[in-house]
DNA sequence: AGAGTTGTGGACTGAAAGGTCCAAAACAGT
DNA sequence: ACTGTTTTGGACCTTTCAGTCCACAACTCT
């Protein structure tokens, strides 16, 4: 899934420091940083209305070391999209750990979701599945994908609080809540109400 | 507001029949169905995706008229989007006339809500929001009231059963997750699963 | 019937988009 | 030092975009 777009090393996983380096000019920027730049323009522009020339521009680089990188402005946005989902994913399962409760932990959980971006400019996940879902299937799939499985570990965290039979529900109404307050917060609806919004997916997930 | 955008005659509003009609050519099309034509142009594109060519071509009017009737591509958006916001807060209010209780009425208006497009093909205002709500003022407004318009209504309707100082919260919550739920259908989830969104929405304004 | 007014079709335009290409630069290995 | 490999900068290309323009058609009013 990640060699469908000619990245040439998403980071070398195992390498010691800045020891290996394959032949050839070294490169001059860092990948985290470019993906963070770019998941930025995306998100204040969304993804045809962003340029390439605003992308490169944003990450400070050239065209010709964006399409090495990427191979297209689609490929760009796969990464970015990518990385976004992984680092969410990570952020809400690292706030669970380490609550002593489970009702602690679903708040932590509640809590990291909201606070991560929806106060700032919306949800990157409801901005690119809307413009792109209807047209996208691969985006639209690894958007899916990420919800399901944050729906799943909400549900897990919930099942002692409301049960099994009710948990997989709770937890995706409370990631629908999630979703909505982005949308509504992009349309320009003051932070107060969105933090009434997270007040309510705890009462849906039975905590508070 | 509706001034903004030169529509010349946005329907006569007083005109017996086919009487009234100025000098001049008339317009050959029906404004409704142009406007419904762009709406699902916009709706499976996207704002920035659809071409004026695709909104001509489905709209079945030349250039010129299309020109002469929005002055510009955002134009037709503005005019679509006051035309399905106006239609939408309509229909909300027309299902929960002639019900017999508060309980019914809330249940009829949550169920339209949901019926509406979310089903189908998700909610044009998470889109909107989604894609211009960053970008566009006047668009996120025009949102940004429609739903705080929605809540008051819905929040109103649930005071009797909900009580009066959580139904503001109450409905907001309901309109999120409807709006989450859109962006939700839009990235590939099964019907069944908006469904259940639908009764979580219901649970949450003490119908069901 | 003629004058005035408005809608329509289609060709046209300038700008900007995404993407390509190539020569020079900066490295690793021998 | 030389070769092979990769990155970088920027000029360049093609296509497509939103928007304009004009001659003609279709109507109302006098």
């Amino acid at each position: 899934m990640s060699d469908l777009f000619p990245i040439r090393a998403p980071r070398p996983a195992f390498a010691p420091a800045a020891l290996r380096q394959g032949p050839g000019r070294p490169r001059e920027y860092s990948l985290d940083k470019v993906l963070g730049a770019i998941l930025c323009v995306f998100k204040a522009q969304g993804y045809e209305a962003a340029s390439v020339e605003e992308l490169t521009a944003a990450a400070g680089l050239s065209r010709s070391s964006f399409y090495a990188a990427f191979g297209s402005k689609r490929g760009a946005l796969i990464a970015a999209l990518e990385s976004y989902l992984e680092a969410g994913a990570a952020s809400l399962e690292a706030a669970a750990v380490t609550q002593p409760s489970a009702t602690e932990a679903v708040r932590a959980v509640v809590h990291e979701m909201f606070a991560a971006d929806v106060a700032r400019s919306g949800c990157f996940v409801v901005d690119m599945s809307a413009e792109l879902g209807a047209r996208d299937a691969e985006a639209a799939g690894m958007i899916n994908d990420s919800i399901a499985r944050k729906a799943r570990f909400l549900a897990d965290l919930a099942t002692p609080l409301v049960g099994e039979a009710a948990a997989e529900g709770r937890a995706r109404a409370a990631l629908a809540l999630y979703l909505g307050a982005g949308a509504m917060r992009k349309a320009g609806a003051p932070v107060t109400d969105v933090d009434a919004l997270r007040s309510e997916a705890c009462r849906l997930l039975g905590v508070d």
